[in-house]
DNA sequence: CGTCTGCTTGAGTCAGGTCAATTCTCGTGG
DNA sequence: CCACGAGAATTGACCTGACTCAAGCAGACG
């Protein structure tokens, strides 16, 4: 059923599509691949990419300094598009590395480009999607400016829980998580060590239990609340676009 | 001059613009407004706002924390959009705070979305702004999460330099500054004494000199290769689509 | 079985924060 | 013209959250 892909409802969810631009929309998935696990599907600085949609498993979206130091920007989950930015900016500003092993549809510019100009509404809905990365994107930058390495911590694995909720992947419960401790770290700005360290505290708190590769919540609404965190941000209330 | 309204030379940049584009262009730009420093335009949480271009001065746009922390997410100068994502999210998940006193020009989304259907590349080339925006973010969240105090302040003043040269404001000799050492804090995630330390230390290499509402790279190769500034993220080298 | 990757923990260090005091405008009212 | 107060910049003394270095452990895999 091709109203059940990612895209179809991520898309769906800001724009009520109807039945001409979910046929182009689908006209738009290309070739499926996969991509082992650790080895790179976009490189910074790289240019004429492919964007893609992510089916399954994880990725990394990530920036590299000269001195080796790595900055993980944010993780994609399935639905999510994978260097999108890069293609719209010609050239890639960060690298994209899957977590796990992934598959993914392929979808090239020209033909997005194109459909933007048969289906206009089809761009807005893209716009608002693009949008919405940012959102999470600026929430990630406070988190690291602002908020210390518990309440860091915390947030962050309770926004992967929601967006994983969104997707049908993950519950108030908890979820599977194939995120390593390094991961983390690089993701949130400290050392391993430390990422170790936290995770420890707030498992001895009671709040969220980070162990072989699935996240519990231990004390959601304690956690929420120790973490500040307003998920407002990445709220989906139906079609704003009719 | 239309032609020359900051947004058309943005826009321009990437798509090339025919006379009707231009003109629905033109159309949106609706009522004129001017704004003090130091109100807020926009609020966190508030829905329903028009989105606006800059047209002089600068503006801020922060997140507040519960504890009343403030990160500062981006500075906005003439050309920029302002609350573009708070119309297409619906709700504002950013608070926007003039610096200086602004003049604006204002843009109903609605407006907006209509001339896409009109003319999609106007969509496209939207989606491109947005874009290279978020390629700025995620620039800032880098430098916060991997580099020291030193050269992230060195970034950030060589990114606004490189920012405000687009648009005629600056040049490698520096560029008038309007921002206070706390706005400052509050953008790099630093205290205000631990900024006040690094420009001093800054100053005293004999790379940038931040004083008095200006901004004077006294050694810019010095600085750039300091900070590891690398600005291909926000190259712009002609339209990219015909 | 040895090696590799990931996790765990302790000890010591340091970048950057907090607190506090001082100076320097500059606008405002007497 | 001068006193005053508010905002901004500056500097010192001290403290702490997070880092680095180092060592040890456990499961996976060839």
């Amino acid at each position: 059923m091709i109203e059940n892909s990612p895209l179809v409802r991520k898309l769906g969810a800001f724009v009520a599509l109807s039945d001409s631009e979910l046929s182009v929309l689908t006209s738009l998935h290309k070739r499926r691949r996969t991509f082992v696990a650790g080895r790179d599907l976009v490189l910074q600085g790289q240019s004429d990419q492919a964007a893609y949609i992510l089916a399954s498993g994880w990725a990394s979206s990530y920036k590299l300094l000269e001195d080796g130091q790595r900055q993980i920007v944010d993780f994609q989950i399935p639905g999510d598009f994978l260097g999108l930015r890069s293609v719209l900016l010609n050239v890639s500003d960060h690298s994209i590395e899957p977590v796990t092993d992934i598959e993914v549809t392929e979808i090239h510019v020209d033909d997005l480009l194109g459909a933007f100009s048969q289906t206009p509404r089809l761009a807005t809905a893209v716009l608002w999607a693009a949008s919405r990365d940012e959102a999470m994107v600026v929430e990630h930058l406070v988190s690291i400016g602002r908020r210390d390495a518990a309440e860091r911590m915390a947030h962050f694995l309770l926004e992967l829980g929601a967006r994983l909720a969104l997707v049908g992947l993950g519950s108030k419960d908890g979820y599977a998580c194939p995120l390593t401790q390094y991961l983390l770290a690089d993701a949130l700005g400290l050392s391993a060590v430390h990422v170790n360290r936290v995770l420890r505290q707030l498992r001895e708190a009671g709040m969220v239990t980070f162990r072989d590769g699935s996240v519990v919540f231990d004390d959601y609404d304690q956690l929420a609340n120790f973490a500040q965190f307003e998920p407002s941000y990445m709220d989906q209330r139906g079609p704003l676009l009719q």
